[in-house]
DNA sequence: AAATCTCCGATTGTCGACAATCTAGGCGAA
DNA sequence: TTCGCCTAGATTGTCGACAATCGGAGATTT
């Protein structure tokens, strides 16, 4: 699982982590209204913790509060999708720049052996796109871990990631770019191994690109289709 | 000023902002402990409305919070700040390219004036580094603001600038650097003037990095001096 | 003397109640 | 009818007090 889960720690930890599972999986629906009151009682705790964890969902933009008015599910529209993947081209090109600098032999090793698995995955027929995409975001996240910059770990890995996340349930259930997708993984794990971080760069930010396209499309259908 | 002073609105707002400005301006020290009972006392408010506030700030990565423990203003080291140049090269690289294509004529227009006045400035002898910095930051900001991408602008904005601010404040005193700078960001201009996104990027990139070079040699004579 | 244990003060985490503010619905006037 | 105003209910913002936890001073043992 990409997100620790911290049972132990304060009760808005916990809250917080809830919170962000269910926005995420959508089990709380996009541009839902967040009463304190209300999911302080579900969860069995006071309003103080509930709304500390508000405010770190607030952080990581997951929800968008207005001060006396409340909290609110972020609402992924067109733009925000568009904007969030031209930061992760930037940030994920550059991570895998330094990345093919920085990565050991062995954690090359350990990312071809992700992408191994991947494979075995998708062999077995669909087998759940819900663990292909987090195997996905794995895949994203080793590399970004291998260019030891912890800002962008931070980033990408415990704020941007949700976003992603969220956006993976909304429209991954039928991901037949898989394929193609687990190639240019390979592509630039070859990169990698061959420590040519500009090659590595360029084809993270071309299957950024490609994602967007994908999703984009997907957007488009979704808005004919109301 | 950069940072919109919401005197009105929540009390834990209002914390967050003054907490941020004394981080940033030094006037609490690095790694000092920050106690909320004390806190709270000083602002005139209970500690609810303040530890709202500290969860805001960790967000912005501004303080390093421990369950149980408490929270400390987070301490610039070199990697650190290293870590925060190289985003900062990646994202303000992009906003440039992306901004050359977006801006209006007008902004741009507004953007060279804006450099006509830090010149003004500097002509003034010195005329407080203070604000020469700030004038700075605001440069950077519109051009972020250009590239009409809400992401960046709050990434850049609202949350990263402040570490970059208290960077400022520790090192900036003694900024020889701002003459280059000043010519540096007219070449920036002059490349969004024509248009040339790739141009743009590129030499703000350059900008950045020499930006670093500066900071990181006053590092070191800092840590000799220890 | 060094290391460990124990307890106490201080600090953080949490809750419940109250005040301030907003939203929705009904009422009256144009 | 439609618009605006005003009251009532619900929701958020804030505070003070209590419980849980941690760090450190001092005592104890080897």
């Amino acid at each position: 699982m990409l997100l620790k889960e911290p049972e132990q720690g304060t009760l808005a930890d916990v809250a917080a982590h809830r919170l962000a599972h269910s926005i995420v999986t959508g089990e709380l629906a996009q541009g839902q209204k967040l009463n304190e009151a209300e999911l302080a009682e579900s969860f069995g705790m006071g309003r103080g913790p509930l709304r500390e964890a508000l405010r770190h969902l607030e952080g990581m933009r997951l929800v968008k509060r207005i001060p006396n008015v409340g909290a609110r599910v972020v609402v992924l529209d067109r733009k925000t999708l568009s904007d969030l993947y031209a930061v992760r081209e930037a940030l994920e090109g550059m991570a895998c720049r330094i990345a093919a600098l920085q990565m050991t032999d062995d954690e090359i090793a350990q990312l071809s052996a992700l992408l191994d698995s991947h494979e075995e995955q998708i062999k077995q027929e669909g087998g759940k796109v819900y663990s292909q995409s987090e195997g996905d975001l794995d895949f994203h996240y080793q590399i970004v871990r291998g260019s030891r910059n912890e800002m962008l770990m931070h980033l990408l890995g415990s704020e941007q990631y949700q976003l992603l996340r969220m956006c993976r349930y909304r429209t991954s259930r039928n991901a037949q770019r898989t394929r193609p997708a687990l190639q240019q993984h390979r592509q630039i794990v070859d990169a990698l191994a061959h420590r040519d971080g500009e090659l590595a760069e360029l084809l993270m930010r071309r299957h950024i690109q490609g994602a967007w396209r994908s999703i984009s499309e997907m957007i488009d259908k979704e808005e004919k289709a109301t």
